[in-house]
DNA sequence: TCCATCGCTTGATCAAAGTCATATGGGGTC
DNA sequence: GACCCCATATGACTTTGATCAAGCGATGGA
């Protein structure tokens, strides 16, 4: 389907497009189509050829590496708003993980074509990649460094507060996606997700069908952060 | 110190400047200087400025993040003709994890400023950078899926693996860095490397101080391919 | 030469998370 | 309502890797 005003106007308000004026993003989108997917569907798989990137409108896309056993390992969830794969245009041209529907989506698949010519003349543009790229290696660089030295309830826990904006005090979050996908991301089996809830349960944090209660931010947020003195409770 | 010309030829001949003329490289290293550093030293912490980026001579620096309790997860570790950093100058412009020399090192240590104006100019450069962005990218995912479900042992041989272009058969070497390094790297404790080493010595894997035969390149990469199966042996 | 130190290895033990099996309970279908 | 499927939870047990402690051999300084 061809890409309408509503579209533009949305993509334009993503964080990548910031700073873009609308004739600009417009010119962008020029072959690019909107698709609305089912859940599901794999939209690549790691090691093809990259000739687009997408926009999620609404749905969420999980992208995931699979080891050679049908393992796999969930790298990111893209939700509304949220931009994947355009990076690998870049480089060698080939996706790195796989990108797979999990919640019926729309999606703006954006042709790699245009937007890389779009790039040689439209510096904005060009820093908006930078900026995003570079927050892309940040947020990596945070996931390896936590699963090398934190726990399962800790990982959890610091999931928890990236959801709030609350800096003390009670506060209460709704997990964006079902609890398999969750576990998947925070690099654990669903039940051991399931026993890291129990742990955070002692210190006062409370979960009814994925809406969780946090008793005491600055509690949990201290329980994220210590070595791993969480000797007794 | 001033960048001399044997110093330009040699970042001229690195990846983030392949295509860019010798005028170009030394307009780039304007203000930049070349500095010794010894063994230890900190050149910077997550959380500071980031006003310049830094590229090896030789030496060896140690990019990792600390977490509260001092324990440290190594992201990389920076040889000769490698550029560190350089991401983030970008985004937020802060240094998104700490760096030490760990090998006394010759570095030339490049201004954020007359970078980031000569990227308006000439897109040569952006497409180099772009392209180191999102090759960095890949080797992150990497990092974590393979944090995330492969064993020491088959980190350790994907690392081996890793540093040879030999196919098939018999190959040997060099490890580039101490154990101890190393098994910060592969996200595990010194006597995990050891006894991960001792698994591959069961698949005609030797090592004699930091020399590493492999008997066959294959077995090897069989090992490191598969799921969990592996049981006895 | 003796001794201390360092880098690495090895063994014994422990704790964290994965595995396997079995509930429970909600939502849908016939 | 009876049935099935799915997501989640819980318990028992196993496996992996971390921890703690000891030892070895090379290096370097007094």
């Amino acid at each position: 389907m061809r890409v309408g005003r509503e579209i533009v106007d949305r993509v334009a308000a993503i964080p990548l497009f910031s700073g873009l004026d609308e004739a600009a993003v417009e010119r962008l989108l020029q072959g690019s189509s909107v698709e609305t997917i089912t859940r599901d569907s794999v939209l690549f798989r790691q090691g093809e050829a990259a000739d687009r990137f997408y926009i999620v409108v609404d749905g969420q896309v999980e992208l995931y590496v699979e080891s050679n056993e049908g393992n796999e390992s969930v790298i990111d969830i893209a939700g509304p708003g949220a931009s994947f794969a355009e990076e690998a245009i870049f480089d060698s041209g080939i996706f790195p993980v796989c990108a797979k529907v999990v919640d019926q989506a729309r999606l703006v698949v954006v042709d790699a074509g245009p937007f890389l010519d779009q790039l040689r003349n439209d510096f904005e543009l060009v820093t908006a990649i930078m900026a995003r790229m570079s927050h892309h290696l940040r947020t990596l660089v945070r996931q390896i460094s936590e699963l090398k030295l934190k726990t399962t309830a800790q990982r959890l826990g610091g999931f928890l507060l990236s959801l709030t904006v609350v800096e003390s005090g009670r506060a209460t979050v709704r997990l964006p996606y079902d609890k398999r996908l969750l576990a998947g991301r925070l690099g654990m089996k669903p039940e051991s997700l399931s026993r890291a809830l129990g742990k955070l349960r002692e210190i006062g944090v409370n979960d009814r069908e994925g809406t969780i209660t946090i008793g005491d931010i600055s509690e949990l947020r201290a329980f994220c952060l210590e070595g791993d003195a969480n000797h007794g409770v």
